[in-house]
DNA sequence: CCTACCATTAAACGGTTGTTTCAAACGGGC
DNA sequence: GCCCGTTTGAAACAACCGTTTAATGGTAGG
């Protein structure tokens, strides 16, 4: 069995974890991962099978307590008697995140890099797999958004639903271009802030009413009006 | 000089964006495009020095007509009389994007999914001087939004641009997971209809009034309030 | 003590990568 | 005609990749 502690398949998870959200997947070789975990080269297809198996478990070790976290949270509101309101929704939703920033025994701020990663970088096998357990945990919440968001048709609620993730990962992933961008006045390493600040925004986005569906702009000419000369 | 159609440049460059999209460009190599381009594979070094180079000019050539229109979207709009309606900038902001969607001329759907890319796939010099760039887009929309939302803080702008950036980002970028997970009723490929279903979304969300400075929650421990036990 | 068995090591494997070389082909200017 | 700079062609380069092999150390069970 594996020892207590920092045990060569622990070790080897840490560096890939840190090469894979510094330098992405594919430029992160095993002999990078092996010698920043000071192990042997041929550990890494031993302990995993192959870089692949790998790359899984590297993923699979943060984004499985992330759902499981997001689930939980849900169904805690569901057994209450009153009804969850939006805010309560959306807060279920999106403090794991902030949990697993917070805490390094979980990947520290590391791990956000990596998550906003992940549909990029894995493999089409992996993919599936992430794919199945993620649409499970979108599916009881857009009917748990539905539920707190009555005369919201749920089409509009699904593609909301896809903006707060974009909303949420975006920041969190892309750091270093924020910070680049906005000088060092917003630190996204502060998930909570992050949390705090996102969530009266895109509540306020999803309780406004169903846009009328529009007459279905000509596609083949006529510019958006913003772009028509003074 | 180039030739007027189809030059050997053009076919690179072109090959490259498109496997790029789909595969990402650390996993695409300079035979895969020279094979799908029918060239040689000396050409990726002749015309763009090197991988790299093939890479700027690949993104350069997307990057730079958006930033351009979001730039002169926004002039339009400032030249105007009236003051223009937060709406009508963050339309300038977003259209844009959907007019390069839109045109197979200029990389059509494919581009979007590059688009997403960017910032994890480029190497660092390339990746400064896009973040200059987009800085200075970023920095001018950041006034007009003040402008068009006096009683909001600055700083709180700037976040709720970021989350905008996300939320518009995300969808187009990561089609095939929302796809995948949201059944194929929504088209994310569908530029169109996601500036029209995120427009009113991001509106409602930059007009909330700013949030108290809540006091500073316990980061040690003290989980959130939602999670508590029911 | 010996035998399995698991973990680790060093070394090598075949294959692919980006890049370079050098010769051949092209194409207007005089 | 010839010439010269530009562009393409086939082949080879060294370096690195993920993976495998075979030998080793260590340790619990009989």
């Amino acid at each position: 069995m594996t020892s207590l502690l920092d045990s060569t398949k622990d070790r080897i998870l840490a560096a890939a974890e840190e090469l894979f959200a510094r330098t992405g997947v594919a430029r992160t070789s095993l002999r990078a991962i092996t010698a920043l975990a000071r192990v042997n080269l041929a550990a890494v297809n031993y302990h995993f099978g192959s870089k692949e198996g790998l790359v899984e478990e590297v993923y699979r070790r943060r984004l499985e307590p992330l759902n499981r976290a997001r689930l939980a949270n849900l169904e805690r509101l569901e057994r209450r008697a009153r009804k969850p309101t939006l805010e309560e929704v959306l807060e279920a939703f999106m403090t794991p995140v902030a949990r697993l920033a917070r805490d390094p025994a979980q990947g520290g701020p590391t791990v956000m890099r990596l998550l906003g990663q992940t549909h990029a970088e894995a493999e089409e096998p992996f993919k599936t797999w992430f794919a199945g357990e993620y649409k499970r945990v979108l599916e009881r919440y857009h009917a748990a958004l539905c539920r707190a968001l009555p005369g919201i048709p749920a089409e509009d609620v699904r593609w909301r639903l896809q903006f707060l993730v974009g909303a949420l990962t975006y920041p969190v992933a892309e750091r270093q271009l924020v910070e680049l961008v906005s000088g060092e006045a917003m630190d996204p390493a502060d998930v909570n802030q992050v949390v705090q600040r996102l969530l009266p925004f895109v509540a306020a986005g999803f309780r406004v009413p169903p846009g009328k569906p529009k007459p279905a702009r000509r596609a083949t000419r006529g510019r958006p009006k913003v772009t028509r000369k003074s």
